[in-house]
DNA sequence: GCCAACGTTGGC
DNA sequence: GCCAACGTTGGC
């Protein structure tokens, strides 16, 4: 089992709105780069993944999640009224997956990106490429993320 | 709001 | 296939 930390903006989809989806569940679209999309492909029933607010106050890791069903086409692509609609991508050959995700609880204490640098998360593509929006975690940065969650009171 | 880093596009 | 130009992401 692996875990993932999926990045999302709190204007467009946040914790909350996770959870108080039915059954705070949700898939997760929309992601529109390669690499991105590879590792949702990636994810398996079953998988941790930690929901991270981006382009927020602060940055940080507000709640888990479990991946409750591996990637399917991702249907908004073939939408024109869609923003995330994208011409390249049809039902017969779909370019982009969106997996469902189910949210467990949202932190009352925020796990911030300025307590994980100061960690060795690091090295972790969490910092070394943070434009990327679905990150696998390894079971290093996985164990490092539970003490912290810990510490805080949240687990 | 700024801008660095990075990904994508398209001309050649 | 290279690479400049452009667009986007996301931290700050």
């Amino acid at each position: 089992m692996s875990a993932w930390l999926l990045k999302s903006e709190p204007e467009a989809f946040s914790i909350d709105d996770l959870l108080a989806a039915p059954g705070q569940a949700s898939l997760w679209d929309g992601v529109r780069n390669y690499m991105a999309r590879n590792n949702l492909v990636a994810m398996k029933k079953g998988d941790r993944a930690f929901f991270y607010h981006s382009n927020a106050r602060p940055t940080a890791i507000v709640g888990e999640m479990v991946v409750l069903a591996e990637a399917v086409p991702d249907v908004t692509a073939f939408d024109t009224n869609s923003k995330y609609f994208d011409a390249k991508s049809s039902p017969e050959k779909p370019r982009w997956f969106a997996p469902k995700l189910r949210g467990i609880r949202k932190f009352k204490t925020p796990l911030t990106r300025e307590v994980m640098a100061e960690t060795d998360l690091r090295k972790s593509p969490i910092f070394t490429n943070s434009r990327l929006s679905v990150i696998p975690l390894t079971a290093a940065d996985t164990r490092i993320i539970d003490r912290l969650l810990k510490q805080a009171g949240n687990l």
